[in-house]
DNA sequence: TATTGTTATACTCTATAACTATA
DNA sequence: TATAGTTATAGAGTATAACAATA
């Protein structure tokens, strides 16, 4: 029996974009985060006082998914929030948080090593603007 | 505000992975099929008196849960099953479901050139062994 | 017994509508 | 009014357990 899709380029790029993710979160489970937290977290470190709107729009994920994610992060004390602007509220990371997002940071550093032992050495330097490729145009 | 997770190769990978799902998923509507009903129509055009679990296999879906989606392409009449060995359901195409798998298979190849379309020129034949290197190894 | 098909179920992601609050 | 946060909800997709049917 053959798969005949695994001829097609946009197939292998959705097997391999799950079957990444779900190494990289195993990797991220001992921290007690996914991946979408985990990013969430970095994204916060590297952003004081993001909102959590601005926080959708960077990720792709839309303001009510959004909103339990972020009320769980600020539960377990790892994100705090002031009042900003409008309704807005700014995100911070509070001492717990930021010790943790740095784990993540270094479990993603290691995935994305991972990813660059894969490639044959002659292709890692086009492999970034490559996936941008595959992801923007439309 | 800058996104710090598009250095990272794996962000990057499902993003794209994302992108261009939703972008066949669009042209696969008016065939009235999502692209993992697309996906078995091809697989059983291509495999003749495939079995159910032979087809999650090969498309990585549990026998669970593809149980109801091919249930629905029989009541469709775009797939007929006969007895097989064990209580093995043996699948095929009926001439209606040939007929749209035809059409599925063209909108694959036409995503299929838009996707290399993305890609640089000199690239191109390294794409197919690069995304089966990143689905591969674990 | 091993494999297949089936049912039930639960959890996560994603999508939309509608509401509230504030510059 | 426009933007942000919030709530409710519905639909995919995915995961596990358990049961039935057949070589």
């Amino acid at each position: 029996m053959k798969n005949p899709l695994q001829s097609y380029p946009g197939y292998l790029l959705r097997r391999a974009a799950v079957s990444r993710l779900a190494q990289l979160e195993k990797r991220l489970e001992p921290l007690g985060l996914g991946a979408t937290e985990a990013s969430i977290l970095t994204l916060v470190h590297h952003n004081p006082d993001i909102s959590q709107a601005e926080c959708g729009r960077l990720l792709s994920i839309q303001r009510p998914n959004l909103n339990p994610i972020i009320r769980r992060l600020i539960e377990r004390e790892l994100v705090a929030s002031s009042k900003g602007v409008g309704r807005a509220l700014c995100l911070r990371l509070t001492d717990t948080g930021t010790a943790l997002a740095l784990q993540a940071i270094t479990e993603f550093e290691a995935h994305e090593e991972r990813i660059y032992a894969a490639v044959p050495e002659h292709l890692r330097a086009d492999l970034i603007p490559l996936l941008m490729a595959l992801w923007a145009p439309q």
